[in-house]
DNA sequence: CATCAAGATATGTCTAGTTGTATAATATAG
DNA sequence: CTATATTATACAACTAGACATATCTTGATG
């Protein structure tokens, strides 16, 4: 009679101010160091009490997006980390130089055999083993990406042993024999995050990740990993170098 | 406990509630944007469960009769608004007419490029910059409509410029060279609110929602104006005019 | 010009009240 | 007995208002 079972289960209202703000934001209406209207102002905008707008503002504090100043107001407090993509793609170099406090997560370090497309990135023959890890990227305690990127084993013998202790590509690449190597190939496009991808980058499932697909060489322009990175669309603005 | 138990009830409680609620606001007890008593002292006053109450609120809203703000109260609803669609459409002399009280705010003014939709709608190359401006549309306070419209830029320059001075369409047309508008055509259909648009509108996401695309042209049939709007199923009635 | 005081604003915190939702128990009709 | 209507209870989400405290603005004062 009076309801179906088909029950909406309404987004909260604070959730869908924050993501309104989050987008102002993000599409540069109120940019970096900007002053964001008053908990007022929002209020009446939205047309909801005070208190419901302190809630999305506080979301948005919590994800560093926001800082509020007691007396004085909101103020956007960066812009999503620019993520620069060149000849020369280094993760923990990039965002230092972008003032943000860059951090690594590997989940895993594994050997198995080249699937087809890989052995194809990395011109190797199909089947043949690799080192592959995967795992997460945070800038300034928040997680930003998800990667995962593979290594020939024949070419760099004993770079998982050398990837464990180090935790660092680059370090791991100079251990065995590779001390500078630069992108080759770079693919991007966007997709949509799956259960496992949204649960690792704290989003929702379905929401928006820009997939970035490359292969770094070394001097003698020889594949040395093959890697693709799943970066969180609301948190990073990739800028390509000419 | 307090009724008799024995008797049978041709009639549910919460349905003779919902009656005697009906009938308190066809008599005029309750006038439209009045707040209703809260469900603690409806239940206290008919002596049954504050549930068999909200049941009987739920019918009414089922009915369109009333509306529940959760935390502020339920509110007898205003009466739909009647909104003429033909060859001269303007918001403000419409429901002026109506005897509304019409009101504007604009969220956003921006120059940014066409989209091809954009772009065909309004007879202008793809890409081409143009004014936008997205904003909501209240009847006696009421949020009633969400709308975006886009101006071709090239066509009428100094557009983004006059809207933002005078927040008027017609104004700003004037403004520009524009002294009197038709609308060139209209397509409606209905649609699921999104969680913006129900914020906005103060309804629910998923609420059905009456979105209404047109194209306004000058007196030699150029147009002038690609606009959407998105109309609050439950309290406007477009009009159509012969 | 520099400084200080007072007022206006804006955020932080607290209390209370109202609707929305979930779960379980009880009564009644069929 | 079974299904439905009603009661009972608890908690979550949002509104409403008041007050404290930090910050900014303005104007008077020397």
């Amino acid at each position: 009679m009076s309801n179906s079972p088909a029950k909406t289960r309404r987004t909260a209202i604070w959730s869908a101010i924050a993501t309104a703000l989050r987008g102002d934001i993000s599409e540069g209406r109120y940019a970096p160091g900007d002053k964001l209207p008053t908990e007022a102002v929002l209020a009446e905008r939205f047309g909801v009490n005070r208190h419901t707008v302190r809630h999305a503002l506080a979301k948005l504090v919590e994800e560093g997006l926001v800082r509020t100043r007691r007396g004085a107001g909101a103020f956007v407090a960066a812009l999503p980390t620019d993520y620069p993509i060149g000849r020369r793609v280094r993760f923990h170099e990039n965002l230092l130089a972008a003032g943000r406090r860059p951090e690594k997560r590997i989940l895993q370090i594994e050997r198995r055999a080249a699937t087809i497309g890989e052995a194809e990135a990395l011109a190797i023959p199909k089947g043949e083993t690799l080192c592959a890890h995967h795992g997460l990227s945070f800038s300034d305690g928040r997680p930003i990406a998800v990667f995962e990127s593979v290594f020939p084993l024949s070419r760099l013998p004993g770079i998982d042993i050398a990837l464990e202790e180090t935790g660092s590509v680059t370090e791991a690449l100079a251990c065995v024999g590779v001390p500078d190597y630069t992108r080759a190939s770079t693919r991007l496009t966007a997709v949509r995050a799956n259960a496992t991808q949204a649960l690792h980058l704290q989003m929702r499932e379905g929401d928006p990740l820009l997939r970035s697909t490359g292969v770094n060489v070394d001097g003698e322009m020889r594949p040395v990993e093959y890697g693709r990175t799943w970066f969180a669309g609301d948190r990073v603005t990739l800028t390509l170098e000419s």
